[in-house]
DNA sequence: GAAGATCTGTTCGGTATCGAACATAACATC
DNA sequence: GATGTTATGTTCGATACCGAACAGATCTTC
């Protein structure tokens, strides 16, 4: 059996043309993302930029009180550290794997050097971000909007989309954090989905059991987000000679 | 004795070098920005990007059941249309005048074909486009965790910041849709900060008394983005060819 | 200056979430 | 299997905002 790990598990490196793609091989380095591991510290300098494979990763905001709330949630069709190539070099955000796997990153030095070759790199990475400005846009509204159990469900389709799998591992503290709400809400939440036949849950594991039913709970938001995300982001770029080398 | 119209109004425009500019300049259509302009509808072609020089713009997001939030408010220290250039074309937001003034625009064509030289409209445009992105995050963050009262303080220095004068032309109404929240809730906001002296206002009109007591009041969220802008796009560009080391 | 439109102020009860405190249950370790 | 730790369930009152209805004030237009 060969190795399971390739940089074309991220959909991003996937969609690069071959020679695009061989030239930046050599630079690829695969890493394990273990949970809870901070990639970047808000206004940190970042030194590489993050393609995961098999993990997720949240952009979270820490506020000077302690109170958190996820902005973004990243995983296998994006890349963490758009701020490098955007240019300004920190974001007032925390990168935080939520649930653990591998990615490969690229030297910052590496990236800006492709990226200001005007090819496809910077072509597919100003795509993912404007996908993730609408994922933030649309929490901002659905925070503003939308009561916390259809919260939840985004949260957890958005989560399952990163994933193989039906389950999550996760506690409800920590999904909290996430939702920027209190613990207790999201026990609240999650009982209700639970009555209802969307959920199963035991410590720290969620299993979604009726993702046809969490599709029709959730809000709007989920959709926007995923219908832009597929329409800036087609997994099969056209004219890409898909050789697995 | 010239006319007080210029695109150095607005700063991303007046960042740029001399020679890039002038390339620029014959494309530079002037408009006026009349209220309640709509630049783009959510999901439709964008034609032109549009630098703002006296106007203000706001990006907002109208949900399906009507209701609506701002997401992100644009002077004549930014651009609108980043979709333009970062690939997509559209978004799925809308932009409305929310000041009347003037504002110069250029054709997409135009754009796509100076952005992609990557030359400093490009750099200049993707940082702008950062600190769009930290304006977004933050009122989402916002959204979830501060007061109606704190919010409304932040909504006017940001629009403050974006005007000449102290006042704004702007009636409760539509504040409540920028910041998704119902008109009641603005007028008792803004009962409050007028009892405590930090605002007048009449009929469709604020007038912020007391800039200093209001910058103590907001919420840390102004700030934030605040100085993430004057990070990423300091007014004059030091030494006009060279900007990052 | 009168009529009409629109903006602002105020009230009511209803609901979701908060903040804190504590009880119970599941897991991990030895 | 006993023990300590961590996750989840449940309660309480407090509060901020919602939704609707209406009164009063201000501006516009004729």
């Amino acid at each position: 059996m060969s190795s399971p790990h390739t940089p074309k598990q991220n959909h991003v490196l996937a969609a690069l043309p071959a020679d695009d793609y061989t030239r930046l091989l050599p630079d690829l380095e695969l890493i394990p993302m273990p949970l809870g591991w901070v990639l970047y510290e808000s206004g940190g300098q970042m030194g590489y930029l993050y393609f995961p494979t098999t993990s997720i990763v949240s952009l979270l905001y820490v506020m000077q009180s302690g109170a958190s709330a996820e902005i973004a949630i990243t995983g296998n069709c994006g890349l963490v550290g758009i701020s490098l190539f955007m240019g300004g070099e920190s974001t007032p955000s925390r990168a935080v794997v939520q649930s653990a796997g591998n990615g490969y990153r690229l030297k910052a030095s590496v990236l800006k050097r492709e990226f200001a070759l005007g090819g496809h790199l910077q072509h597919l990475a100003l795509r993912y971000t404007q996908a993730l400005i609408t994922q933030m846009a649309q929490t901002a509204v659905c925070n503003r909007h939308h009561a916390l159990d259809q919260q939840l469900c985004r949260w957890l389709l958005l989560s399952l989309d990163r994933l193989p799998g039906t389950e999550l591992v996760m506690t409800q503290e920590l999904i909290a954090n996430m939702l920027g709400v209190r613990r207790e809400g999201v026990t609240g939440a999650a009982g209700k989905l639970h009555a209802d036949g969307l959920i199963d849950y035991r410590r720290g594991h969620i299993k979604v059991l009726d993702r046809a039913k969490l599709e029709k709970r959730v809000c709007e938001c989920y959709a926007v987000v995923k219908k832009e995300y597929d329409r800036l982001l087609p997994y099969k770029i056209p004219g890409l000679p898909n050789t697995t080398a």
